[in-house]
DNA sequence: CTATGTGAATTTATTCACAGCA
DNA sequence: TGCTGTGAATAAATTCACATAG
């Protein structure tokens, strides 16, 4: 193992590497080799390596690599045996099915807290999760969670997210079709799911 | 105006320009410099005014970008002045939340059909869309609806977007956590919610 | 004098090719 | 012999610096 800066894209990928190990070790494999999990997750065999060898390589040459050990080593790498528990400001659609999200636990992540304005909302129950009001954003602080997701109206986001910053959130998914502004110590991931299919247009010829 | 290859990460910008564009205009701006728009969308200037010159540079020295025509050219070069009417598969907690979701409309995308395997979702409406049989997929063809969303089981995902691709989609996107194997002239794009979240904590110091 | 447009320099990421270990 | 691990080569993207047009 050495040292190196290890590549925004390389985090970006573990996650679907980790995604691959679960599932291939869910099927009963125990050892799968880089070409393989390549294939499986639609990328190729030097880029798998590659990426692991950042980390120091943990593979057996000739043979390939424990999955289990792999899964838990990624898992470690990206934090997620110490960050599981999220909170999630904003209950409505997405909102809703963000919380039913059933994708959420192979990771071990869990939506631990949900909020919204909406006196018809807070109160009830989804997916056993209560939903708090808003203006108790601040308990996230005492109750240690780090990360949030953000799935309010666009002209609310700012302010949400400036409210769990002061919550001492760190980490937050931001659904709302905007930016952000956060200090630099906070991350934030925009999903804009009308961005993503905007731009699937280019590809396709006219005609 | 000269050729140049279109890096992806140019693309996969445009329509972050576009939300900003159309934003703007919509305070009431007709004019916008590439500094303004950066701050707004949190990038820097020297990289709005690169990727605009990819495709021969829109502005006035001096003065700025017009913001109607800019954006005109961008969905010009996305190609949404021509394709528009998206299909969505698999109308559950997810697929409803996107059938519901309001911020298609600005990039002139509209999802026109939905279908979904239940019966008992069969024949019911949601947000003026009738959701129809599964069975019903081949239709898209003649109704020329070349995008789709898969929002449907990870096991279903693959047989899914074949038969999407039989009825003539070019594009997908994806939100089942698993990789899609399709021909090479197919574009898919997979937004896997679960593996974004599950990034974040490795930017969250210990502690 | 202002703000764009763009070659050139730099940084970052991918791909290759093969040495090294089981 | 098989598959990993990694320097080196290549490719791609970002950043810079400034000439250029209004």
């Amino acid at each position: 193992m050495r040292y190196h800066r290890i590549p925004d894209e390389t985090i970006r990928r573990l996650p679907v590497y980790l995604r691959g190990l679960l599932s291939s070790a869910e099927q009963g494999h125990e050892r799968i080799s880089s070409k393989d999990l390549a294939e499986f997750l639609g990328v190729n065999s030097w880029q798998v390596r590659k990426d692991f060898s950042y980390f120091g390589g943990f593979g057996t040459r000739g043979v390939g690599y424990e999955i289990d050990k792999l899964a838990q080593q990624i898992k470690k790498i990206l934090n997620l045996d110490n960050v599981k528990k999220a909170a999630l400001v904003g209950v409505g659609n997405l909102g809703s099915a963000v919380l039913a999200y059933p994708g959420f636990k192979m990771f071990g992540l869990e939506i631990a807290a949900a909020f919204d304005i909406s006196p018809k909302k807070v109160g009830k129950k989804i997916n056993n999760v209560k939903i708090e009001d808003a203006s108790k954003l601040q308990t996230l602080r005492r109750r240690e969670i780090k990360l949030a997701i953000i799935s309010v109206p666009r002209d609310a986001a700012q302010k949400t997210a400036d409210s769990l910053i002061k919550a001492g959130v760190k980490g937050i998914l931001n659904f709302s079709p905007c930016y952000i502004s956060v200090p630099k110590k906070v991350k934030v991931i925009t999903i804009d799911i009308a961005m993503d299919l905007a731009r699937l247009p280019y590809y396709i010829p006219a005609g």
